[in-house]
DNA sequence: ATCGTTCGCGCC
DNA sequence: AAAGGGCGCGAACGAT
């Protein structure tokens, strides 16, 4: 395979470029971590741009970065996972919103589960069938002193990868692929590195931590020695070698002791998740093992060590992927503060801190709406706009039943209907999740679609035929493979996941360009989005009108994006994220 | 030791 | 043949 090529590298700032001009920039950094990369720390190595493809720039001195940009201000600029190369830059220079563009972030808006690799190294594979030597960037990364030939060699080279594979996909993507990345996903690149941290309750989650410690190393000692086992171990040398039995306890947390003590208890199972082992619950020793892997759960991912994630100012800053998956929603890591247990405990936790108030906004039933508006359907449109309950609504319409949200056990089985719907769940899956005969799932699949006749039309023509690709309602699009039998589950769900996921971009947008600029960043910010929530914080005096004004922007933002089919925002003024 | 994969489970 | 979509994380486990 061919190498990429540098034909020259000026160790010395850009010239000055013009509007039409587009470089691509790449910053090298020092000393990070990888749970890290999204904040503040390492050292600056270099920066490097290059404007043609064919030649690059590169400094050292992070004095000349200002000028470096000021230089290029005019330019689009491009990167390759602007995310951290802006966020990062804000440190040494004042970096204004510009206009951006991404080739890792604008080829996942191409090529969405086409591929599942998006390092820059395979793009430029893909695009330029170049070969890139990656493992000269990891030495950045120990860096003391001055960088060797080798290294500006590559970090030159980073730049001219960038910059041709941004030109290639220039060629190929169309208008639409264009307003994906313009209005939804460059303005939350801008938003994600502009998130304010979560300020945390330390000592009280500590607390809570070491309870599920304690708890989970009870169950531990106790099933370890109950269903234990001795092991005959040779030890010694020649004549002294002896026989002896060693105690092996038993490890809750290993599947496959798990498997092996279950069939001994006379339950044969194929796999020992929670949905599989409920079905025995009554069982001594499944209900013991189930309570061990919740509080297992709660004092590994959520125990002790969480805390690492807080930092000096009391607040956790998690790093926000603006395209995390196939659908087009963002995802959030180190940590991923979009799976905190929904449980008061941990969002008690989670607090708005000194003189401020948490705003907490989510859709309700943000993606039947989509659905709905996907599908047309008057009847299901009829019911929404009612503003009644839907899953009560439905109940009523489409299986006769007038329940109220009291009758919790029907609601939630029509609701698992209903949602399981747009995931592409079957008879089969319904009967075997909610324990009735197939018989009895297909029926009420059956009464469902014939009660919204549209809806199912629209399920069928969407399983009908593969058609490569689908598209949210803004044009997102996200590749099915043919081969494999979940393209009709994906064809399916992937316009309302990814509408949805849409629909909060653009909310944190208007958000941010009419209240956060209205009342100033400093008494307004946004903390993070959770698929269909934002959690955002302001100044107390101020939580009235910004709860308004983010509840205003999301619903209208919903109501530009599926018409004639009412949106509904639920907002709270909180002390923590318990409050709802 | 260090790596990648699998399992199980937290959230929407 | 499979049987509800999308993630990230920690522990276990097998491979190197």
């Amino acid at each position: 395979m061919k190498q990429l090529e540098c034909k020259q590298v000026y160790l010395s700032l850009p010239p000055v470029l013009g509007e039409g001009d587009s470089v691509a920039l790449d910053l090298e950094l020092g000393g990070l971590r990888e749970e890290q990369l999204h904040r503040p720390a390492g050292r600056f190595v270099s920066l490097a741009c290059s404007f043609d493809g064919e030649t690059a720039y590169l400094i050292q001195d992070e004095n000349e970065i200002q000028q470096f940009l000021d230089n290029i201000s005019k330019a689009t600029w491009v990167f390759h996972n602007s995310t951290f190369d802006i966020g990062h830059l804000r440190r040494w220079a004042i970096v204004e919103e510009h206009p951006i563009r991404d080739t890792m972030l604008i080829d996942k808006i191409l090529w969405s589960d086409y591929y599942d690799d998006f390092g820059l190294n395979d793009l430029v594979r893909r695009y330029l069938g170049c070969y890139m030597e990656k493992d000269v960037r990891k030495e950045f990364h120990d860096l003391e002193g001055e960088m060797t030939k080798e290294q500006i060699h590559y970090a030159a080279l980073d730049v001219i990868g960038t910059w041709l594979v941004d030109r290639e996909q220039q060629k190929i993507w169309t208008e639409e692929d264009g307003r994906v990345w313009s209005k939804i996903d460059m303005p939350t690149v801008w938003t994600s590195i502009s998130l304010d941290g979560f300020p945390i309750d330390s000592k009280q989650w500590l607390s809570l931590a070491e309870g599920y410690r304690a708890k989970k190393e009870e169950i531990e000692k106790e099933l370890g020695e109950k269903y234990g086992h001795y092991e005959k171990k040779m030890s010694g040398r020649g004549k002294n070698k002896v026989e002896t039995e060693i105690f092996v306890p038993f490890n809750p947390a290993s599947p496959s002791q798990v498997l092996k003590a279950l069939s001994a208890n006379g339950i044969s199972v194929d796999s020992t998740g929670d949905e599989i082992l409920s079905a025995y619950a009554g069982n001594e020793f499944v209900d013991r093992i189930l309570q061990y892997r919740t509080v297992a759960k709660k004092s590994s991912t959520y125990g002790e060590d969480y805390l690492k994630f807080v930092e000096p100012d009391g607040k956790i800053y998690s790093s926000l992927n603006v395209i995390g998956a196939q659908s087009g929603r963002m995802s959030s890591r180190s940590p991923n503060l979009m799976q905190v247990p929904r449980g008061e405990e941990y969002r008690k936790c989670f607090i708005a801190g000194e003189g401020r108030k948490l705003i907490i906004a989510d859709y309700s039933s943000q993606e039947p709406r989509i659905f709905a508006y996907l599908t047309k359907d008057p009847n299901l449109i009829e019911i929404i706009n009612s503003g009644q309950d839907i899953y009560c609504s439905v109940a009523d319409f489409a299986f006769g039943e007038k329940i109220t949200k009291q009758d919790k056990e029907r609601r939630t089985q029509i609701k698992s209907l209903v949602l399981g719907l747009m995931y592409g769940l079957s008879p089969y899956g319904f009967a075997i999740q909610n324990e009735v005969d197939i018989e009895v799932a297909q029926e009420d699949f059956d009464k469902f679609f014939a009660a919204f006749p549209q809806a199912a039309s629209w399920v069928k023509q969407r399983q009908a035929v593969n058609t490569h690709f689908t598209k949210t309602l803004l044009g997102r699009k996200c590749h099915l493979h043919p081969y494999n039998s979940q393209w009709k589950r994906n064809a399916l769900n992937n316009p309302i996941q990814g509408s949805g996921s849409d629909m909060l971009k653009i909310a944190m947008r208007e958000f941010k360009k009419t209240c956060m600029k209205d009342f100033g960043l400093d008494r307004v910010g946004m903390i993070m989005p959770v698929h269909d929530e934002i959690v955002a914080w302001c100044a107390e005096d101020l939580a009235e009108k910004v709860k308004a004004c983010l509840e205003e922007t999301m619903v209208s933002v919903a109501e530009k994006m599926h018409p004639g089919i009412r949106a509904n925002v639920e907002a709270h003024i909180a002390d923590s994220w318990s409050e709802k």
